[in-house]
RNA sequence: GCGGACGUGGUGGAACUGGUAGACACAGCGGACUUAAAAUCCGCCGGCUCCGGCCUUGCGGGUUCGAUCCCCGCCGUCCGCACCA
């Protein structure tokens, strides 16, 4: 009989619509099954969705669909990540407003991740810049600046003269703006700070725990947030200007302190300033320094640059003088922003001294080294051993001599106060959150003349954007608006300001997994609900998020429960990191990217060659890369998902790499999975017309055909069931493909048998089912039809999980490799738990074992039970 | 410079805890069906071979009855951080 093909644009709509009918996947919150809570990073609404999306939510959906059947009540939500710069940027370009901009792609991108088939919630969707939602982070921001977790203070900031904004550092591109090409001013503004530091040592140890994150991202979130231990030292300074008696360093390394033969202080170090006004010098030097620029090149060639201040400060413990430098390498805002060089143990120092022609005195000893005869050339050395050169640390070893000095300058007092502090230093910063920008949430305070900063009255919320706002120049718009800064001081109610910086995008991010919780709710979480939701038991995203929003997070929610929101500190239980969509990239002769879609590809003799479809102009095909605008590089999920159905889309998608690696999106291979899609429908059908009706119970106690069918069925439903639970969707797919050949062949050449024998027809029927519903979390639409073909009601969406029969997975009899000298050289078949004399004896009698041994008795048999036997002969 | 990951057929990759290397797929080749094409189905598909085998998981060593897996040393590719005292 002739099967239809399977029409997937035809089924994916009719299926979309039935779930949406049915309300198939609303989750209620008073569900009283176990909780599964799986997101996806959602997305920015740039306009349209990217591969990358396609992949990063077919993952989760597969995550979400299985979990559902296992028996969860799952938890899998979408929103939209909607403010930021470029809504601001369309805005200025094309004169849209960035909410119709914003909100108009929403709708875009909601009705193509529709066309998906997720099996999201979407009465729990919102997006950042509704109003109901930032109105929430207002809020949190009162309750964090009320708990002491905001700041506001002075600070250098990247800014950009032409678009008149502060730029995250991740903006500035070689000391120019990312947006407008202009050279980046280092300003001093005052910002608004999330005190992320007071959490620097609980983020750190913590990420001891978080056991199903990527080991890779919690070294990034080590580096970053880059914990070290040691000392602040205060040296005594000659001929000091007023008040500076004295002058402290950071140093991890105090047992080097002999070996000491320079200070020097940061350009921006307070001592400078001091110096510079009465030294022009000095000053055109600090000048200098700020110019040299920020960017990765600048630092790597610069030149360690230095200028000597004349003044001397005095060893703490020989009392010898040294001369403070101002140098161009010391950084203000780490440690004290002053060091004390010690040239033969730090390059930097090295390549300071060499320049300035300062001393350099090792005093680590190298085990094996002699002290006689041991110099340090152009390389530092910065290894282990023993100290010399040193007085009351010789021949101590480094920690020792590290504990020694801070003890001893611990007891001292210099000025006043001890000589030595020990300290804990980190790099992380506190997070500045200021923007000078429009379309973001308004930071909600107002400055008054008389009372300072005043926070908005929450029974003012929200401090809702104007929308009448013009963008013909660059800047912030809420500066300009004539009416929206100007309210009455809620203190005292004289006229004030109103702030009008927004917040920074990544405080959006940081939280919207909470409100997914009760999305509605008009406090920013109900503590209640977000605790029995929370953490994200699986949170799937690119490895791009790997430092600041995954951090962020952390932070907030460690926050959020200092605030009473929500009363646990790590948001994200799991955590998987996908890979990129790449594909080729295919230039024109003149240079030009040319679009997938545009290029032909011939292949004869295994060579494959490209050219323009229309033209027949040769096209070269280049490297393969992320899918890109630039290169052009692209395939638009809608177009995929219209000749090739979203099942096949994302079936593709989660086969052949594994899920964090880069995955190649290729024509051809996605022929190859719409024609297995159609295979397996085609299966289905010509099973069906066989198997007994729904309903039929499996056979007990089969032999033969069923029996086998049986085995292929369970050991596929168990291996999917694993495979899926650790996110290894690309074993998953080829688990499936295995049982879709078992199953073909069967339907193909024991058509006699199974319409003869009633038991293995009613296998057939099982296995038939196994396929559909282990299909199901990726092929949904095609899963559901397939379900009604096999003569179901209801949605296979609502099915559970079938159980394995695990007695179906042991066979009777095994058949073991034989090896001769670790060469595999025989099988032999024996009883599954035949014990080790029994399998020996069967593995000698084997013709090719004698044949090995020559007659002589083998040296050794190795019987590992069910699994291997050598002989070593 | 520091930190990390990876290296398996033409390609993407699989291989449980040290136990048959190359599952599964893509591409390719050969064949069947067809007036033809599409679709579908069947077969082959790491290399060498004196047809008994031999070699093969980047390279060189080591441990082991046995190594893609563990250890040491190289080579290569990719990613992150980067004057952090």
């Amino acid at each position: 009989m002739a099967t239809e093909r399977y029409n997937a644009r035809e089924a994916e709509a009719r299926w979309q619509a039935a779930w949406n009918q049915a309300d198939v996947y609303a989750t209620s919150n008073d569900d009283p099954r176990p909780k599964y809570y799986v997101l996806e990073m959602f997305p920015y609404p740039s306009g349209r969705i990217h591969m990358g999306h396609v992949r990063n939510y077919s993952m989760g959906d597969v995550v979400a669909r299985f979990r559902r059947a296992r028996g969860f009540n799952v938890l899998h939500p979408m929103g939209w990540d909607a403010f930021g710069m470029p809504a601001e940027n369309a805005a200025m370009q094309n004169k849209v407003h960035p909410k119709a901009w914003t909100y108009q792609n929403i709708a875009t991108m909601r009705d193509q991740l529709k066309s998906m088939g997720l099996s999201l919630d979407w009465s729990r969707e919102f997006a950042t810049c509704d109003v109901d939602y930032y109105t929430r982070q207002q809020s949190l921001f009162l309750d964090f600046l009320a708990a002491g977790l905001v700041t506001r203070r002075q600070s250098k900031v990247n800014w950009d003269p032409v678009d008149m904004t502060v730029l995250a550092n991740e903006q500035v591109i070689d000391g120019r703006g990312w947006r407008s090409g202009a050279l980046v001013e280092q300003r001093d503004l005052t910002q608004w700070f999330l005190r992320i530091t007071d959490f620097a040592e609980d983020l750190l140890t913590a990420l001891d725990g978080l056991d199903r994150w990527p080991e890779k991202v919690r070294i990034m979130q080590r580096n970053w947030i880059g914990r070290s231990e040691g000392l602040r030292v205060r040296f005594e300074l000659e001929d000091a200007p007023a008040g500076h008696a004295t002058v402290e360093v950071f140093t991890t390394r105090p047992d080097t302190l002999f070996g000491m033969s320079f200070l020097a202080l940061s350009p921006d170090h307070p001592l400078t300033a001091t110096l510079a006004a009465k030294d022009p010098q000095l000053a055109a030097f600090v000048e200098e320094c700020h110019h040299m620029g920020t960017s990765v090149a600048a630092l790597e060639t610069a030149e360690k640059k230095g200028y000597d201040t004349g003044l001397s400060v005095v060893h703490p413990f020989d009392g010898r003088r040294f001369p403070v430098h101002v140098a161009n390498f010391v950084l203000m805002d780490y440690g004290t922003g002053a060091i004390f060089g010690c040239p033969a143990h730090d390059q930097r120092d090295l390549d300071f001294a060499r320049k300035y022609g300062l001393t350099v005195v090792p005093v680590v000893l190298p085990e094996g080294a002699d002290p006689a005869t041991f110099t340090v050339g152009d390389e530092a050395y910065t290894g282990d051993g023993r100290l010399f050169n040193s007085d009351f640390l010789d021949g101590m070893a480094v920690p020792d001599a590290k504990e020694e000095v801070a003890r001893r300058l611990e007891s001292r007092e210099i000025d006043g106060a001890p000589a030595g502090r020990r300290q804990v230093n980190y790099r992380l910063r506190d997070w500045g959150i200021s923007r000078q920008r429009y379309w973001g949430c308004p930071i909600p305070v107002i400055h008054c003349e008389a009372c300072g900063v005043v926070p908005v009255p929450k029974a003012d919320l929200p401090v809702a954007l104007p929308d009448d706002v013009e963008f013909d120049r660059p800047g912030n718009p809420l500066d300009r608006h004539p009416t929206w800064r100007h309210v009455d001081c809620p203190s005292c109610g004289r006229p004030a300001r109103r702030e009008t910086d927004t917040m920074d995008t990544f405080v959006d991010s940081s939280w919207y997994f909470a409100r997914f919780t009760s999305p509605r709710a008009d406090t920013p979480t109900i503590p209640a609900v977000a605790d029995a939701w929370l953490p994200v038991d699986q949170y799937i995203g690119g490895i791009e998020h790997a430092i600041l929003h995954l951090l962020y997070s952390r932070f907030f929610t460690r926050a959020m429960k200092a605030t009473g929101h929500l009363s646990l500190d790590e948001p994200f239980r799991g955590l998987f990191t996908q890979g990129m969509v790449v594909h080729e990239t295919y230039r024109a002769a003149d240079g030009r990217w040319i679009s997938p879609a545009e290029v032909r590809i011939e292949e004869k003799d295994g060579v494959r060659t490209a050219v323009m479809a229309e033209s027949g102009e040769a096209v070269e095909i280049g490297s393969i890369e992320k899918m890109s605008k630039s290169k052009r590089n692209t395939v638009d999920p809608t177009d995929i998902i219209e000749s090739y159905g979203a099942d096949a889309a994302r079936w593709f998608m989660l086969s052949d790499s594994p899920p964090e690696r880069d995955v190649e999106w290729t024509d051809a291979g996605a022929q190859g999975t719409a024609r297995f899609l159609q295979r397996v429908w085609r299966l289905v059908g010509e099973g069906v017309a066989i198997a007994p009706p729904a309903g039929t119970p499996a056979p007990a106690g089969a032999s033969g055909l069923a029996l086998d069918l049986r085995k292929a069925a369970h050991r596929a439903l168990a291996a999917v069931g694993e495979t899926i639970e650790g996110l290894r969707f690309n074993v998953a797919l080829a688990k499936i493909y295995e049982f879709v050949n078992v199953l073909g062949s069967a339907v193909a050449n024991e058509r006699g048998r199974l319409e003869s024998d009633p038991a293995a027809a009613a296998a057939l029927r099982e296995a038939l089912e196994i396929l559909v519903q282990v299909m199901a979390p990726m092929t949904p639409h095609l899963a559901e039809e397939c379900w009604r073909v096999l003569g179901h009601d209801g949605f296979v969406s609502r099915q559970p999980w079938p159980e394995v029969d695990a007695a179906l997975l042991v066979e009777d009899e095994i058949t073991l490799p034989v090896q001769i000298n670790g060469k595999k050289r025989a099988d032999v078949t024996v009883a599954r738990d035949a014990d080790a004399p029994t399998v020996e004896a069967a593995v000698l009698a084997l013709e090719a074992v004698q044949r090995a041994l020559e007659g002589k008795a083998p040296r050794k048999v190795i019987v590992v039970p069910q699994r291997i036997v050598n002989v070593v002969a």
